[in-house]
RNA sequence: CGGGCUGUAGUAUACCGGUAGUACGUAUGAUUCGGGUUCAUAAAGACCGGGUUCGAUUCCCGGCAGCCCGACCA
């Protein structure tokens, strides 16, 4: 289910997606406009895309790297169900549309009611419950990918915000607030972790949010783009953000910042975590046996990262004017071979050379399209090395060119494969 | 959920109350071959329903869909 289960090479000539030159009607949000240009995504309707073969490939990557960092600090992976009872959501008082308006819901043949899972506290409540009874059953860190319903009014920005997307949810259950405040702890520099390995670490803030009824704060991972929707005040070197919700002069004070350093910034919320303390498991009777033998509630937190949006935002940030700029660790293949002119068979050789090198490679063998249409599409799909071979390349070498620079360099081909290695 | 705008080939667009035109893409044949080459030929289109009218893709009404602003949210 990671990238490691792809395949590591591709032919242009067996991929079905074809790149335009034009944008899509409407689509103003660049990540839409240059994902719909490159075969990414298919729009299914206003906010459902479906993700073809080069997007998905890039979604999965960044789902090994959210799976890598969550497995590290603890997280055990498991999947719970999208159709979800009524009687479960009734627990917590969200199943009403008065409190939850966004429920996608229809009914069983047998008269039951369903909804389409929006978030995920009640499944795991519901589910830890009967698995939970002694303080040595804890801490625990369940978590999952899922496709997450919400029945939007208004979706708008792309992939940015859907009434269907795919996110990765984790759930802390601890014993104590101390025990739950160092499992926080933890997930923020796990998900440091995972903004600096898509490549937005650099943009990428903690930022003080609204924390509900059991905390003072969240926190919000904010990347600041221009193409954001929410705003938050920015201490550029301390690296800490305000989220515009909440603030005031009373917050810089508690926060210990200076209000003249803060600067206003347009950010997209990538990711966010927070304390639920015992929202969850009053309701559900979410409890252990202490040491004691006392009865207590799990203390809770939550952890989220939409992955559609974290790669729209990957979208935003490092796109240039002719296209899509992917780091490594989730381009859709490390390299882009080109074959100009009569050089296929070469190309063709050095293909299954790379192929068998390891080397993820996608190969433009496309005989019928002209160099410069070639370029075009290298630039749009954004892998991070082009590799060319044409009438201009001296036998035994190539032209290596990263995504991200101007010129290109002649290579002999040991030296690309050197160059090509993680 | 309030407000605004828009629905024409696969995509992007034009004109028009009376044979719907162009570009990209696609097919065939030439041409070209290092930044979307040039040419010929071909297939392919008016969101749905109602109304006005001799005649509606065009005007009117309703529906549906899409986009944008606001509210709400990963």
């Amino acid at each position: 289910m990671g990238a490691e289960d792809f395949n590591k090479y591709m032919r242009l000539t067996k991929l079905f997606t074809k790149t335009r030159k034009e944008t899509p009607t409407g689509e103003t949000a660049k990540n839409a406009e240059l994902l719909l240009r490159a075969g990414f995504i298919f729009k299914e309707m206003a906010g459902v895309y479906s993700f073809l073969p080069l997007g998905l490939r890039v979604l999965k990557k960044i789902e090994g790297i959210i799976r890598d960092e969550m497995d590290k600090a603890g997280g055990l992976e498991m999947q719970t169900s999208v159709l979800q009872s009524k009687e479960v959501w009734e627990q917590s008082g969200r199943w009403s549309d008065e409190v939850v308006d966004n429920w996608f819901k229809s009914k069983l043949k047998t008269g039951g009611e369903v909804g389409l899972s929006f978030t995920n506290e009640e499944a795991y409540s519901n589910i830890l419950k009967q698995y939970i009874s002694s303080y040595k059953d804890l801490p625990v860190y369940p978590y999952d990918f899922k496709h997450i319903f919400r029945n939007e009014v208004r979706s708008k920005s792309g992939i940015l915000r859907g009434r269907e997307f795919y996110w990765k949810a984790l759930y802390s259950f601890s014993r104590t607030d101390a025990e739950h405040a160092e499992f926080y702890e933890r997930m923020k520099s796990s998900y440091q972790a995972i903004f600096r390995r898509v490549g937005i670490g650099h943009l990428t803030y903690m930022t003080f949010a609204s924390g509900g009824s059991f905390s003072k704060f969240s926190h919000e991972f904010q990347a600041i783009t221009s193409a954001g929707e929410d705003t938050i005040y920015l201490d550029e070197k301390l690296g800490i953000a305000i989220n515009k919700e909440v603030y005031t002069d009373e917050v810089i004070d508690e926060l210990k910042l200076d209000k003249n350093s803060l600067v206003e910034k347009k950010s997209i919320e990538v990711g966010n975590i927070f304390s639920l303390g015992t929202k969850f498991s009053v309701p559900f009777d979410l409890t252990y046996q202490d040491e004691g033998g006392q009865k207590q509630p799990v203390i809770m937190g939550s952890y989220g990262i939409g992955l559609g949006r974290l790669m729209g935002t990957v979208v935003e940030i490092l796109s240039d004017e002719n296209g899509m700029v992917w780091p490594r660790s989730i381009a859709p293949f490390t390299c882009h071979l080109i074959a100009l002119g009569e050089k296929l068979a070469q190309a063709d050789v050095l293909y299954e050379k790379l192929v068998q090198s390891g080397v993820e490679v996608l190969y433009d063998d496309r005989a019928d399209k002209t160099a410069g249409e070639k370029f075009a599409d290298a630039d749009l799909i954004g892998c991070p090395v082009r590799i060319t071979i044409g009438g201009k390349t001296p036998d035994g070498q190539v032209e290596f060119k990263p995504r991200s620079e101007k010129e290109s360099q002649l290579v002999d081909e040991a030296e690309l494969l050197e160059l090509t290695q993680e």
